[in-house]
DNA sequence: CAACAAGTGGAGGCAACCTCCGCTTCAACA
DNA sequence: TGTTGAAGCGGAGGTTGCCTCCACTTGTTG
């Protein structure tokens, strides 16, 4: 990345200020990784409060409502990915985006609750999850760019598009192995670039 | 209605043989329609018994859980899509598949709640529930069979993931009008037959 | 170390889920 | 047509999860 752009995570993350909140606050977004991981994105608060050992108060006080909770937990996966894309840099365009995409998929694919809606909301209210979607579209997008730069990707779609449909590739739940990738494919055949001919 | 084999549907649904327990059935069936089409697949239950008129126990005795109640509105649905895949014998098989994958969409995304999960979950375990999905999967292949055949498709994958491709699509919210179109166009291009070449 | 702001936790009100069971209604058969 | 058993009805109430509120505790700062 550039160094005018210190980290990839400018403001994303607002962490309370006090020792014991801070870490109440971790503590809290740990058990609601695994709660969300285990049961889904309707996990019980009042479990996820239990399993951080504070008091369904505290969760309310970080986090006042379960979006909020989501979006927190997103926030760590978010960096993660915007991370892995500026990794892969050294790849040729093309298999920068592929890759990039396949490691979209499987990661999402683990945390399926989460992943579902993140892509798919478009009318989220929450600014955080605005920023959130935002950061992921950036790095996608730069990936996009460079391989329709390059001549390689169909040029009449956006990262917005298509992070939509790989978006949905992930909320597919107990695919036999290798189906996400196959159908992954398909979506990758349709985006490359194909000179205009005969039909 | 007649005691031979009417139609499309062999024994999806088992209703209830009594004259008021068939009335009740009806009645929560239309309710749960526009609650699940309003408030999304989490409507509240007691909501749709209110409703429809009739007591919560009631509800229970005909729909045990949430899955039965949904399962019992998407077979609605169903026998509407199978019913259309057969009007369109008379088009070219590329042109049939086209049109019914867009009517697919376009139908699953009116009801957002239900089309999402209908293709979405392979691990279903309500016996209905499967058949509903092999009925849609059944009038699907057919239309990819005949494009496959007449070498206008691609012949490395089934109905059963496009469909889970194309029914992530309608799991879609809040897109722009015109955008899960394109977005299809993308997935459609994938699919269609392309000669190998260098590439 | 004092004082106060920040943080904590859980009791309690509310709503939805679901079960259970006494009452009502249908329809089958004499 | 009347009787009767089974099928169906409905809602009270137990359980659980959501969320608010506020009296108490604890970290921080001077």
């Amino acid at each position: 990345m550039t160094d005018t752009q210190p980290d990839v995570t400018p403001a994303l993350s607002e962490r309370p200020k006090r020792a014991d909140a801070l870490r109440n606050y971790e503590k809290l977004l740990v058990a609601a990784g695994e709660a969300f991981a285990e049961d889904g994105a309707s996990a019980s608060l009042e479990d996820i409060a239990r399993r951080a050992g504070v008091g369904i108060g505290t969760l309310y006080r970080h986090f006042p409502t379960r979006q909020h909770l989501l979006e927190a937990v997103y926030i760590g996966e978010v960096e993660e990915m915007a991370r892995s894309a500026a990794d892969l840099a050294d790849l040729p365009p093309w298999d920068a985006l592929a890759t990039w995409l396949r490691q979209f998929v499987s990661y999402a694919a683990t945390k399926r609750a989460l992943g579902a809606e993140l892509l798919a909301y478009t009318d989220a209210d929450a600014d955080v999850f605005q920023k959130c979607r935002t950061a992921i579209v950036t790095a996608g997008d730069a990936l996009l760019d460079r391989a329709q730069e390059a001549g390689v990707a169909r040029t009449d779609t956006s990262f917005i598009e298509v992070g939509r449909l790989v978006g949905g590739l992930s909320a597919i739940r107990g695919a036999e192995p290798g189906e996400i990738d196959r159908l992954l494919d398909i979506v990758l055949d349709g985006l490359r670039y194909r000179p205009p001919a005969a039909d």
